[in-house]
DNA sequence: TTTGATCTGGCAACCGTTTGCATGGGAGGA
DNA sequence: TCCTCCCATGCAAACGGTTGCCAGATCAAA
C-alpha cells in the first residue's frame, strides 16, 4: 500500500492538517515543520493522491482530449502540442479515441466528464445538440466546430478551399471532384459550402466517405469515371488513398489527374507523388484549445487559424 | 452543479446507501425501490463519480497508456486495439506521450499512479531499475521490455531480425548496415543481440538514431559511404527517412542499397518504393497487454508475439 | 402462535485530502 | 507587566461515494 498523508502526519508527529498543508500552502507551515515532513515523506515515497484531492477542491489538473481516430496522422502533432502546453501549466493531458463512433464518444465524454477539469473535443461527430447538452457536465473546447456560446479552435477550411481551387483553375482544371468526408464533420461542411460558391467550376460532389486511406481506394473508381481533371479530397488520407486507386487503375496523378488533400500529414510528404495539400495549423491548435480551455471558464471565445497550401507533386497542368 | 447521490436519495426519500445499492449492488435492493430510484437519477442526470467511487473501492476501472510517441504511426493500432479490448471489459484507456524523453515518462507514470488500476508501457525509455521502482506504486504491464517478475508483451525481434537478414543473404548481399534506435530500446538491443549472431554476414552498426524520418534522413549519408549493399533499420519511419535521404544523394531503392524496416506502417505500404519490412502485431499486442493487466495480479506472465517480413519493392539483388 | 430464515434499507465509519475555524504560545508595544 | 496580534498548528467537517453491521418486516414452516 502507498504512504498516505496519515502516514506521514503519524512520522513525524503532526496533524494531517499539516502534512497537507506543506504541500499545498508551505507558507503556512514553519519551515523546520516543513523540513520534517517533507523528509518524511520523501523517507516513505509520500505523494499527494490527486484524485482524493480533487473531490474537496474540485480540480483534478488533468484535461482530456478526444479525437475521432488516432491513427490518423493529422492528430498526433495536435495531441503532442496539446500536451507540451499543457504540461507547461502543471496539467495533464488523457487522450481517448472515437473510433469515429458518436455513441463511443458520447461515453467518453461522460467518463471524462468527472475526472477531467474540461475536454478537448477534436472534429466531433455528435450532433451540436447533444453537444450542448455534455456541456453541462464537463467545460469543453471543441476543435473544428463551431457552436454559439461554446470555445471553440477553428481552422480556416474555407480560405483553404479557396486556394486549392484557385490553384487548380490556375493551372486550368474546369471539372473537379470534391470527395468530401464522414457525416457531422463541420469541416466537410465548410469545404462544400466554400466549394460552392466558387464561380465558373464545375463541381462534381462525392460523400460521405470515410475519411481513410480506404474510403479514398473505394471513391477511386467514381472519381475517376467522372470526367473530373482534378480532385479535392477531404483529407490527406483519403486523397492518398484516392492516388493509390487511381494508380491502380493505371491513371497516372498529375498527369491524368490531379489531387489535393488537406492536413498536410506526414505520409503526404513522402509518398510519391509528394501530395498537394491544403496544411492545417494542427499544433497551433493544439496549443490554442489548451490555453482556451483553462482561460474561459466556458466562454465562449472562438479562435480562428490560417490554413496555407502547399504545392507539391500531385498537381498539375489539366491534360 | 451535477446532481450527487444525495440528490437522488432526498428526490426519492431514500437513504443514500441504497442509492448506492440500486447501481453498485442492484440485486440488494427491491424492484420498486430500485425503479424509484432509477428515475429519479435519470430525471437528475446522475452518473455515479467514478473518483469519488474509486477512493473506496481500490478500482478506477481506468488505464494508462504510454507510448514514447504518438506520431509513430506504430502505435495507433495498439492503442486502438487496446482502447476496444478495455471498452469490451468495462474499462477505459487514457493514453499519454512521453516525446521519447525518460523524465516525463516517469512523470507521467506517477501521475497516472493513484488514477488508474494499472499502467501499459509501451516501448519505454526508462531503466529496467527506474521501472521496477516504480512499480511499487502501480502494477504495469510493459510492452516491448522484459523485466523479471514483471508481466509483458514481447515481439518476437530476434526471429524478425534473422527473417530479415536471411532473405537479405538470399538477394546476395553481404555487406548490411544495421541502423539501431534509440538507447535505452530493449527492441534495438534485441535486433543487435540477434544480427550479431548471424554468420557469413558483414554487418556495420549506426547508432544510436532517433526513431523517425529525420533520423533516417540524418545517417544517410554515412550509410550511403560505408559501403553496404543492404540495411536493416530500426523502424519502419527510419526506413523511410533513408529512403528519402538516398533518394536526394541520387541512389536508388532497391536498385543500389536495399532496405529493410521494422512495424510495418500505413506510410511504407503507400511509399514509393513500397517498403518491405518486419511486422509487428501491434494491435495483438496491445489486446495482450490489456488481459494482462486485468488477470495478474502483477504477475509476470510474459507473452511473446511472433514477427513476420513482408516483402514488398525496397529489397532486391544486390548490385 | 412461535420460531427462524430471508429481504430490505438505514446507520455510520471510512477512503485521502482540503480548509474554515479555534486555540495556544510567543513576540512586540505600551 | 499586561494587552494585542500574529503565527503555527490542531480540530473537524466536508467532498461523493461504498459497505459491514444491525433492525424491522415479511413469510413459511412447525
Amino acid at each position: 500500500m502507498a504512504a498516505t498523508i496519515k502516514d506521514v502526519a503519524r512520522a513525524c508527529g503532526v496533524h494531517v492538517s499539516t502534512v497537507s498543508r506543506t504541500f499545498s500552502a508551505p507558507h503556512l507551515v514553519n519551515p523546520a515543520t516543513r523540513t520534517r515532513v517533507l523528509a518524511a515523506a520523501d523517507d516513505l515515497g509520500y505523494r499527494p493522491n490527486r484524485a482524493a484531492r480533487a473531490l474537496t477542491t474540485g480540480r483534478t489538473y488533468n484535461m482530456g482530449l478526444i479525437v475521432a481516430d488516432i491513427a490518423n496522422p493529422f492528430f498526433p502533432p495536435l495531441i503532442k502540442a496539446a500536451q507540451a502546453q499543457a504540461r507547461g501549466r502543471d496539467y495533464h493531458v488523457f487522450v481517448a479515441d472515437t473510433d469515429e463512433d458518436p455513441r463511443v464518444e458520447e461515453e467518453l465524454i461522460r467518463t471524462f466528464a468527472k475526472q477531467v477539469d474540461g475536454v478537448l473535443l477534436c472534429s466531433p461527430r455528435l450532433s451540436n445538440k447533444m453537444i450542448e447538452r455534455l456541456a453541462e457536465d464537463v467545460p469543453f473546447v471543441v476543435v473544428n466546430r463551431r457552436i454559439k456560446g461554446m470555445p471553440a479552435v477553428l481552422m480556416n477550411v474555407a480560405q483553404g478551399t479557396k486556394l486549392a481551387l484557385d490553384h487548380l483553375a490556375a493551372l486550368g482544371h474546369h471539372r473537379i471532384a470534391l470527395v468530401s468526408g464522414p457525416i457531422g464533420s463541420w469541416t466537410s461542411n465548410e469545404m462544400q459550402g466554400a466549394a460552392a460558391e466558387a464561380v465558373g467550376l464545375d463541381l462534381v460532389f462525392f460523400g460521405p466517405n470515410q475519411p481513410t486511406e480506404g474510403g479514398g481506394l473505394a471513391v477511386a473508381p467514381e472519381v475517376a469515371a467522372c470526367g473530373a481533371s482534378a480532385v479535392l479530397a477531404y483529407n490527406d488520407l483519403l486523397a492518398l488513398g484516392l492516388i493509390e486507386g487511381l494508380s491502380a487503375m493505371e491513371i497516372g496523378v498529375p498527369d491524368q489527374i490531379s489531387v489535393i488533400g488537406f492536413d498536410d500529414i506526414l505520409p503526404g510528404r513522402l509518398n510519391r507523388p509528394k501530395l498537394t495539400t491544403v496544411a492545417m495549423p494542427a499544433a497551433a491548435a493544439g496549443r490554442m484549445a489548451v490555453d482556451l480551455l483553462l482561460q474561459s471558464g466556458g466562454e465562449g471565445a472562438t479562435v480562428t487559424l490560417d490554413t496555407d497550401l502547399i504545392v507539391r507533386e500531385s498537381t498539375g497542368r489539366a491534360p
